[in-house]
DNA sequence: AAACGTGCCAACCGCTCCCTT
DNA sequence: TAAGGGAGCGGTTGGCACGTT
């Protein structure tokens, strides 16, 4: 059981610790080449790993921009308060924390903040360790507010939905669906991606407030494209991200 | 000093996403 | 439109370090 029966899959691939030889061999072939194509770096570098495990090194601890050290006091609160209006999305809160991964996030909340009481400035508790943000289960940031029902980030692109989206749509994902409308925020895009629970309630809009990439973004009476058909949408409320958690 | 318990975290696995053909 | 494959994400594991008995 453990590791030495994983490892034993895989005979002729090194497992467990990185050792410093092969992270200077990774760092050197990904200064020269560069990052991508994970699969062949193993085989073009002459490492006995798989393209995952370089990866996961690469991204975790070799790029220069790897922030070393304990997390500080600030850096709590924020994943903290953005544990609150994400989730589990460790990828999504580490990308607002400059050189920190979104492994040391969440090795970091497991071990230091799950489960232990936080702040209920956005009408939130904490979550448990295994809680998932999912469809089914209120949002982390859903407040009394019956017109503010959840925050969503957004990504930078654009995802076309059908108008069957609440009953299949959903990529395969459990925990979101996603929907896409044209964004104020960014008017040189013509589509935000949102990720959304409990949005579509016989079809009627429910949301109101979701996170764009850079910005909050307030909405009172939002729409969407759907099958080419857009329903109502009103002009978005910019709000900072300062007057959220204030 | 040795045994045991606990916490931390690097790394792996499985699944999903998404791009290309 | 579907299939295949690479990339990315989140949950989990296991070894090590350190503290306690």
């Amino acid at each position: 059981m453990g590791k030495t029966v994983r490892y034993s899959k895989n005979a002729g691939l090194h497992r467990g610790a990185w050792t410093v030889a092969e992270d200077m061999i990774l760092t050197d072939y990904i200064t020269i080449h560069g990052e991508g194509g994970w699969t062949s770096v193993p085989q073009k570098a002459g490492l006995k790993r798989c393209g995952k495990s370089c990866r996961l090194r690469w991204l975790n601890y070799l790029r220069s921009d790897i922030k070393l050290g304990n997390i500080s006091p600030d850096e709590k609160e924020l994943i903290i308060k953005l544990h609150q209006l994400l989730g589990n999305r460790w990828s999504l809160i580490a990308g607002r924390l400059p050189g920190r991964t979104d492994n040391e996030i969440k090795n970091y909340w497991n071990t230091h903040l799950s489960g232990k009481p936080l702040p209920n400035k956005l009408g939130s508790c904490s979550t448990p360790k295994t809680q998932k943000f999912n469809a089914r289960s209120k949002s982390p940031s859903q407040t009394e507010d019956p017109h503010v029902l959840k925050v969503i980030p957004v990504k930078p692109k654009a995802v076309k939905v059908s108008k069957e989206l609440h009953k299949s749509t959903n990529n395969g994902r459990s925990d979101h669906q996603d929907f896409a409308f044209p964004s104020e925020a960014s008017p040189s895009k013509s589509w935000c991606e949102l990720f959304v629970d409990e949005l579509m309630v016989d079809n009627d809009l429910e949301f109101l407030d979701f996170t764009p990439t850079d910005n909050f973004i307030k909405l009172e009476s939002p729409s969407m494209e759907v099958n080419g058909e857009y329903l109502p949408i009103s002009t978005p409320n910019f709000i900072d991200q300062q007057d959220l958690f204030s």
